[in-house]
This record gives C-alpha cells, structure tokens and sequence, in this order.
RNA sequence: GUGGCCAUAGCUCAGUCGGUUAGAGCACGAGAUUGUGGUUCUCGGGGUCGCGGGUUCGAGUCCCGUUGGCCACCCCA
C-alpha cells in the first residue's frame, strides 16, 4: 500500500514548539498591552458569507479571497482581514455593545496571494481598533498602543510612521483630483522605492495628473526634517484648505499629546509619503518600520476610517484602528535572532530514577506542583546520564535528583543544570514540600 | 496574477566532462567500570537525489513539464 505524502498546502504552516512559544509570546504581550488601554476581546467566524467580505476593498482583495460553495450551496469566503468581519460584527450588534467600543482580536486570516518571507496565505492578524469615536484621543491612543506594544515585545529600535490623508486629499481638493486620491496615493506609496520621476510618472499615467500637479504633490510628499520642522513647512501648503489644514492640527495635536505621554519624536515620526494601500482610511495613517530590519515592511499599520459599516447599517460609525502583523514579526525576529533558541519549558526537571517509586514520584512532583513550581517528570526509567541529556537540551533549569538513597533518607539532590553544582535538602516537613526544597527550585541567578 | 533563481539524509551542504555500492558536518539512537547532562571518542539508523516524462548503452548531473521554496513586480501584515 503507498503512503500518503505529508505535507502541507503553500502558504500554510505548522508550528513546531520552537516556532510556537515565541508566537504564543507574542500574543501574550499583544493582549497584556490592548487590555491596560481598555481593549476587550471579541471573535468572530473564520467562514462568512462571501457578500459579506466582497462589498469593500476593490478588486484586489476579491482577488485573494478564499471563497466556494459549502455543502449547502452557500456561497462563503473565509475572512481576509479582521476588519471587515468587525464592520459586520458591530452593525449586527451596536445596540449590546455601546459607542464607543474598544476591542481588539487576534486570529488567523486567509489570503490566497503569492508567499514571500514572512508573508503567507494563513497568518495571524493582532487587531485593536475604537469604533464609534471621532475623537483624537483615540488616535493618540492608537499611536500609543503601537508604540507599547513594540517595546513591550522587546523592540527598541523601531519608528512609527504617522500621517493624515486629510492633508493629501486637501491638497488633491485644490488641484481637482478629488476622485483619484486612491491611484495617487498607491503612485505615493512607492517614493521611497521608486523615487519622485517614477512617482510622477505612475500618477499621470493611472491617474491622469499633469507634471505641474505632480510637483504639487511631491513638494508636499518631499517635506523632510523634525516633526516640528515638517509641521511648520507644511502649514502654508495646506493653508487654502480646510480640509488639509484640519489634517495638519490633528497630527500636530497627535505628535504633541505622544510627546507628552513619553514617546520619543525618534520613535514617532510625521511622514507625508505614507499613504496605505486600501482606500477606507479617512484620517490618520501608522505604518511602524523595524530599525535593524526595514525591508520586511511594515510589522504594524493601521489608521482611521469615518465609515466602516457603512455597507451594513446606516448608523455612522467612525472608528480607528492598528494591526500587528505576528507572522511578519516573528520572521524578524527570528531573522535578528532575537528568539530564544531552547524554548521555556516548566523549572523543573525531575528523572524516573527509582523504578518501583511511581507513585512517590507522581505524589513529589505534584506537591511541587500545588506549591507553583512547574515539574515535567520523565516517563521512563533510563540511565540517569540519559534523562539529565534529556533535560539539558530542553533547557531545564533544574533537576531533582531522587534515587534509591535519596528516597530512604528523605532528602532530594537539587541539581543546577547551568551550573553543575547540586545541594542536598529534605524532601518534605510535616508532610509537606519543604521550605528549603522550594528555596532550591525557586532560587534564581 | 507576471517574471528570475533554486530543489541531494531531519537541517546545512559536497558530488569533477553524463559512468560502477551517493558523501560530510550537525541532529538523532546505542556504547565508552554500577547513579549525574552540556566537551571528547567509537559504532549505528536514516536518501523514491521534490515529483512525472524525455534524451542516452548509462541521468543526482542534460531537456521539457509539474509541485514546492526564495527574490522582484503587484498588493499588503
């Protein structure tokens, strides 16, 4: 009989524990730090209806959505993205939830585009968004979550890339390219890739925009220096509209506010050229960049958007969000190798020693466990060289020695697998875990 | 979706001009005086040379297709 081939369809991954500790990691902190801001988890289902997941995002997101026909001749897509399965989620249930409504939802999305290093066709998304909010305090807030998160994962040379479509699309106003700002801002998108003539060439091309508009708009795109500096030369840019110079007051009050919370201008940077790729954002725009690492892209993006189920109620629902791409991370993190090489595991290692003490084991190593202490007991009675093999390449940190001697004098070699050394100490007192064997497991250095 | 490069052991790779039983390092398993790991030494298991077809007396090696990986474009986390 032939085997089946295992293996596993392009773009799908399995995680073998080295891969998946730093990614369970990574969600952890993700979550500690949407929860101190207030974030409240939500789900949603993998599965949609495909209606659902068509309406937004133009052609090229159909493209790379998964979608068939389910048994019950439903046409169904899975998600591409966890914002639009909260657009839905809120219209659906804006009465129970109450505006405005911070949460955030970490889960895996589907995307059937080409791979690349850290880009697949499943990947997790970590999503934070506040609907129901106009206010700029959510958008420092957005900016703030970033850049905590970014440092809480352990990150310190990183920069947040901050903009306002308003400025662009106040500008575009101006210059009567008001219903092209989508072909212009992708054109804008690749400046820093493509340099201003091939920007200036894209734009007249997919959007029809003469060589005197282009200078507009790279002069514009072109502002450099401080925040401070940018903000002051942008202002008489944008001065003949409202629109821009409403954009322009929302990112100095955002640059300001992070400032005064302790974010630093060399983490926090105002960059005009930074526009996103889907044209739902309204407002303020993030893209955050690695500094060690800037060619795998952005590792978190987001922005606001001023109608985001718009296409399921007629309720106005202004929001703003980020997402931190897990996937695109880790690939960095594994690239500037930043990730433990032996994954934790519990402190405590202890060897089946003494064959006919099962139970004595089992009863050990479970009061060890009530007192708080990890224990992984080694199912089998082998050579002690062996099983202490064993631990050590699983970085334990310690062992517990118990054998025939140890078991008649009451007494555990607590073994420091860094070290070597190893100390004696009784095994229990009064019928309980002894102090000075916890002192032992817990000690650290 | 388009184009380029690549595919040999679990991993990283060597393999001459097309020639006989396809190699190394690491990893894994066993052992080196009875109960002490990380270093060392010995031995061992493990390969449809990604898959399918073709050329040839003969293909890991050349050709075509296919699948997968990497890279660029597109797009994006």
């Amino acid at each position: 009989m032939s085997l089946i081939e295992p293996r596993t369809l392009k773009g799908f991954r399995d995680y073998l524990p080295s891969a998946m500790v730093p990614r369970e990691h990574l969600i952890d902190t993700a979550r500690k730090v949407y929860k101190s801001y207030g974030f409240l988890p939500i789900d949603t289902p993998a599965l949609e209806y495909e209606e659902i997941l068509t309406g937004k995002g133009g052609d090229e997101s159909d493209k790379q959505l998964y979608r068939f026909e389910d048994s019950g001749g439903r046409k169904v897509a899975l998600r591409f993205d966890l914002t639009v399965p909260l657009a839905r989620f809120v219209a659906q249930h804006s009465h129970e939830l109450g505006l405005p409504f911070k949460r955030y939802h970490i889960a895996t999305v589907w995307r059937g585009e080409n791979t690349q290093r850290g880009r697949y066709r499943e990947f997790m998304q970590c999503d934070f968004d506040t609907i129901g909010s106009e206010s700029i305090a959510c958008d420092v807030e957005t900016a703030l979550v970033i850049h905590d998160l970014l440092q809480a994962i352990g990150f310190d040379d990183f920069k947040i890339h901050v903009n306002n479509r308003r400025l662009l699309t106040g500008l575009l106003e101006r210059l009567d390219l008001e219903g092209r700002s989508g072909a212009v801002l992708r054109a804008l998108d690749k400046l820093p890739k493509i340099g201003p003539e091939k920007v200036a060439e894209e734009m007249a091309t997919s959007a029809g925009v003469s060589a005197a508009q282009a200078r507009e708009i790279l002069t514009l795109a072109s502002v450099s220096g401080t925040n401070d500096a940018m903000l002051a030369q942008l202002e008489p840019l944008v001065a003949s509209s409202e629109r821009g110079r409403d954009g322009l007051g929302k990112l100095a009050t955002l640059l300001g506010s992070a400032r005064a919370a302790g974010v630093s201008d060399k983490r926090l940077q105002l960059d005009v050229s930074i526009a996103r790729g889907l044209d739902y954002y309204t407002g303020t725009v993030f893209e955050t960049f690695l500094g060690a690492l800037p060619t795998i892209g952005s590792v978190c993006s987001g922005g606001r958007y001023d109608d985001l189920a718009s296409l399921y109620t007629k309720e106005r629902l202004p929001g703003i969000g980020a997402s931190l791409g897990l996937d695109r991370l880790l690939a960095a993190m594994e690239e500037l190798k930043l990730l433990p090489e032996k994954p934790a595991v519990a402190p405590v290692f202890l060897p089946y020693f003494t064959e006919s003490r099962l139970t004595d084991y089992f009863k050990l190593a479970a009061r060890l466990r009530q007192s708080g202490l990890g224990v992984e007991f080694y199912p089998e009675a082998k050579k002690l060289g062996n099983q202490l093999k064993y631990a050590d390449r699983r970085g334990f940190r310690f062992a517990l020695v118990v054998g025939d001697s140890e078991w008649e004098a009451g007494r555990g070699q607590v073994k420091d697998l860094k070290t070597g050394s190893s100390a004696s100490v009784p095994l229990e007192t009064n019928g309980a875990v002894s102090a000075e064997l916890l002192a032992a497991l817990t000690a650290s250095h």
